[in-house]
DNA sequence: ATGAAATTTGTAAGCGCTTACAAAACAATG
DNA sequence: CATTGTTTTGTAAGCGCTTACAAATTTCAT
């Protein structure tokens, strides 16, 4: 039942100040190797570990970094936030995690522990956040960057992409392939910049042709597959000659189901119908017939958030605002429309 | 550039000593309404946020739990982990998360890295770890509980399933089909106890047919949809009459991959061959056909875990080795041998 | 009112570490 | 061998908070 041996104890271990022991901690090259061995030596033999809050307290830093995101159940974030752990490994510093569950207020308070926790800096999804996160994040200097997002006037540091030129670029796609009515089945848009986004760049998309997409073919869903088939059912619920010929799915999760259920209800795809996602998910390129989606780099973006950050605390120049490039994959799920 | 308030300056402006604003922060009732509101009015005024490492050293709590997975890009693990922060949320607790990488020396690292922080207790994923990483956790008496597994031996505390009996009961599925060569695509089993603990069990299973798994049936593969067909193709690539008729995999994602290979190879799943995972992922029960699986409580794991931790920081009495049930659930990948 | 008991507040001692700064030890130079 | 310059080590003052404990205040029965 020995409390755990402190600085103190080896220093008087090996007789030698607490300075000392801090530095072989710390600074091993700084104290001379005689006394560092012997410092050494007593750390191994008392089995001694770092006291991190101590260590903060006194250094005010934390070497700790928090990442804020709407949920883990997502794939496309899980495959981002492992690249940020990744890379915060390899530097000693450790992820602290938060998951909102798309709630703006649940996000601010989240913003709030991390920062009690104090975190050397932070990662955030979307540009879209509660104006006193922003605040907060501002009057106590907490270094922070916004992923999954690249807006050209945004005031703030961020790492993404353009969602609106990426569902545009789909979208293009689809009109050159000759589709006139494009349906959408898009996440759920509240609370969530990206969904609305990608949506808001498909209605460019068919603007600039004088079209629109009619109220009934934009329909929200959750982000599972079973809400794929579901908006999917529901977009071909109508005349015909009123049925989208394509769908813009607001990811992959959505596309995976709305193929599904098309082929469930006998259409073929892309004969029938075209559908496109969006994240390009590993499984996207194995389906039957391999799934048309705008590849994200979402590991890029984790690790240069993660980069972003680390430079933020050592001085290291990385710029603040980076756009990284969404890449249109066009597979077998979208074709011309039927000729009728 | 005005540095963040502290406690003292609470008080100061609130004309009371530093013990009474961390009493109204931590034990309100314990400060008359009075003089609360007059402190809290100045909390508010001057934007305090508590200091978490200078609480962490005062009162040698951290309010926060770590978890160590092996990754995040499998969906279950992430899964777990959603479970587990949202639990800890509840209560105040913040996540610290590390990844393995499936590397057990790393994991050593990481686990001394999260005791470093100061958590108030950890999470980690099966029952395999360097002896070194029990001693710290022991030595520094750390909390902790393994997840994903349960075995009733085991001397720590644990919840999960028994990987054993779950893949027996999947290859008994199987065999009670009439199947008499089973194929294996495992994950790789090195540094994977779960993963080993499933080949045994199907090899149980068989054993006590008085079968055995040939040794070209088993293969061994990391955990891809595309490392799933080339597992299926590999387990094709033998003269018909020796060639398995059910395989079993080692997860959802590689029988993903062995039916979507199955498929385009012509083959019809399960008239020519059955499949079976192991998970039970979302996307399991929509494809054509659904698949056989096993399902497994990630989500309810994940809380246990938490509750169990929380509960040893506060006293509360969970029990320390909870087996959680897994439950095979039978689609349309699996059914009896072609006739020939 | 009055004194004892109960409640509220303040005092002050750390928690374990980092880090200016001062002191000591060692090197190098003339 | 002084003298000065350079390293290496030690001293000690916090970092911002919690929390025994003591002091002050309030409450209540008498």
């Amino acid at each position: 039942m020995t409390p755990s041996p402190t600085l103190q104890d080896i220093a008087t271990a090996a007789g030698v100040s607490t300075a000392t022991v801090s530095r072989v901690l710390n600074r091993p090259d700084a104290v001379r190797p005689v006394l560092r061995a012997r410092v050494e030596a007593q750390i191994d033999l008392l089995g001694y570990v770092r006291h991190g809050a101590a260590r903060a307290l006194a250094s005010s830093r934390t070497m700790t970094v928090g990442a804020i995101i709407p949920t883990l159940e997502s794939a496309i974030f899980a495959s981002g936030i492992n690249a940020v752990e990744n890379r915060l490994d390899q530097d000693g510093y450790t992820l602290l995690l938060a998951v909102t569950n798309y709630d703006r207020a649940h996000e601010y308070r989240q913003v709030r522990t991390l920062i009690e926790r104090g975190v050397d800096g932070m990662i955030l999804v979307g540009q879209d956040h509660a104006p006193e996160t922003f605040e907060l994040l501002a009057r106590q200097r907490c270094p922070f960057i916004l992923t999954w997002t690249y807006a050209s006037g945004s005031r703030y540091p961020c790492v993404g992409f353009d969602n609106v030129a990426a569902a545009r670029g789909i979208a293009d796609h689809l009109l050159d392939l000759g589709h006139l009515r494009l349906g959408i089945i898009a996440g759920i848009t509240a609370g969530n910049d990206r969904a609305r986004e990608r949506v808001s760049g498909i209605g460019k998309a068919l603007d600039a042709r004088g079209l629109a997409v009619a109220p009934a073919h934009l329909i929200e869903q959750p982000y599972d597959v079973g809400a794929g088939r579901a908006g999917f059912r529901a977009l071909m619920a109508q005349p015909a000659d009123e049925r989208p010929t394509a769908i813009c799915c607001g990811n992959d999760v959505l596309a995976v189901g709305a193929v599904l259920e098309a082929q469930a209800m006998g259409l073929r795809v892309p004969d029938d119908v075209s559908i496109a996602g969006f994240d390009d998910l590993p499984m996207a390129e194995h389906l039957p017939p391999g799934l048309t989606t705008v590849r994200v780099p979402s590991r890029r973006m984790g690790r240069y958030a993660a980069d972003y950050i680390l430079g933020q605390a050592t001085g290291a120049p990385f710029a603040a605002r980076v756009e990284l490039q969404t890449e249109l994959i066009i597979r077998g799920t979208t074709a011309a429309p039927p000729a009728d």
